[in-house]
DNA sequence: GATGATACTGTATGACACACACTATTGTCA
DNA sequence: TGACAATAGTGTGTGTCATACAGTATCATC
């Protein structure tokens, strides 16, 4: 493999390795907002956790969920900067029950898939 | 919740689970393909082993992996259908060995994340 | 020997989540 | 004063997936 292959070879690695973590960060979001927490602190959360979420992706997910009515979100406006809190609704725990059950169905599937040989 | 909210919750897991499902796809198609296989046979065997995949999804996928260089063909005309036979390349391997260990990482960090309360 | 199902491969279109690169404000500390 | 951290946001491009569609050749069934 010469330097051009392996650029593109590590292009394709990163752009695979993107799409495994697909969807895991919604996941992630979802776990941890059982209990109240806001934005900025979840990115800290996340990455010390070995989920990596840059803050440009993981302020339109917040939205996208609330909108989707999952979160729902205060502003706390008594501390030195505002922080907006997210938690979980009903519907919220919900969903995050059944995409946990989806997960170690697709966990299963794929040891099964990766153990052979 | 009524109707309306019911089918939008709906609508919603879908997108979620497939999400979720994204990426693994890849993974599924490399780990079979080290051993010589055409695209028919994998679509019935991922989807025997819960991984379902469309025909109009797994054609364009193989394409593409085969156009990176992660796959290579060949025609199979001596039966009474033409296959096309797809197998891993050496690159490919590279990548599965990669893949499958990123999916690990990315298996053991949602483990500790899910497991909390 | 016609009809329909199945095996087999392919293409086009659209939706959507993500990374990345920005903007913006306010507080803190050197 | 000036830089860095904390905090929230937007806009754009890219890539994968589902879905729907097109096409051919074989096999079974009647």
């Amino acid at each position: 493999m010469n330097d051009q292959e392996q650029r593109e070879f590590d292009k394709n690695l990163e752009n695979l390795r993107l799409e495994l973590r697909r969807g895991t960060l919604v996941l992630g979001v979802l776990s941890r907002l059982q209990r109240p927490q806001y934005g900025y602190s979840l990115v800290e959360e996340l990455g010390a956790r070995g989920i990596a979420a840059e803050a440009g992706t993981l302020y339109p997910l917040l939205r996208r969920l609330e909108a989707q009515q999952l979160l729902e979100s205060v502003w706390e406006t008594s501390g030195p900067k505002p922080r907006k809190y997210y938690v979980l609704t009903a519907q919220g725990k919900v969903m995050l029950g059944l995409l946990t059950a989806e997960w170690q169905e697709i966990t299963k599937n794929m040891i099964g898939l990766l153990r052979e040989e």
